[in-house]
DNA sequence: CACGATTTGACAATGGTTCTCACCGTCGAT
DNA sequence: ATCGACGGTGAGAACCATTGTCAAATCGTG
């Protein structure tokens, strides 16, 4: 039997920035976030949560270019991510015909349990 | 006019590694196959010569799960990867269809200056 | 060969992330 | 309600890939 997790101001003040934001954000933004709001958390308590929430498909994670870790809480399900690189603005997107593709390319060369990762980052028509 | 780079025993040297690997390798790696050979090579000088290669697009990079950045002679011109996770095998694949899709998603939603990363993980037939 | 610009490399610095460990808070049991 | 075991917290240190520094070595042209 796995313990239940605890239900801490802490990590529900993580998850309500995650609820609040559009876009993908750094463990550090998240952090900055909730000193400005008063909410302190540690820093070290942020990136245990974030973890913790990864690990159960609670929110997605990528590395931008700098190999920062973002963070985000997504729909469920498989999908993809069309990326702000100025502003972190996110949409979400389905590529059923990726899909089939990698499979069949996986296939092809004799490769098995197949997965894939597909970012797409771009300016926003709001940044510069 | 811009100035060709020196040929130097260390640049050569760093190619040689590339030539011979088959596989991503990361600039550590890198380092210490140089030393393993008695060809030894600092640190600093492996990490500037990739980036050069890298930026000359001689080489491809991509980062592992852990944020380590790897890199691999590749052949000219967009393409992606179908690597295996247990022995490296890397198979270089085009996907024409998937850059026309990205392109498209991003225009529909406004991004611009856009790029993508896609790599295919599996297990290949030579590996249990 | 000589010279100047580039490259090198030992080392320090950076920065995101993880670890440590003493203290705290939660929550099931009483 | 309160207890107590144990997971959670946080300040700071540690980690580690990568980048910066700068004096000394090297390349290649004149």
């Amino acid at each position: 039997m796995v313990e239940a997790p605890r239900n801490t101001r802490q990590r529900r003040a993580v998850v309500a920035i995650l609820e609040d934001l559009d876009g993908f954000a750094s463990a550090q933004e998240i952090h900055d976030i909730l000193k400005q709001r008063g909410e302190s958390v540690g820093l070290s308590t942020v990136y245990r949560s974030l973890q913790v929430l990864a690990d159960a498909a609670e929110v997605d994670a990528l590395r931008n270019d700098d190999g920062e870790v973002l963070y985000r809480q997504c729909s469920a399900g498989h999908h993809h991510h069309l990326v702000c690189r100025a502003c972190g603005r996110t949409v979400e997107v389905e590529g059923p015909t990726v899909e089939r593709w990698s499979d069949k390319i996986a296939d092809e060369n004799g490769f098995r349990d197949v997965s894939h990762t597909l970012e797409i980052f771009g300016t926003c028509a709001n940044c510069p």
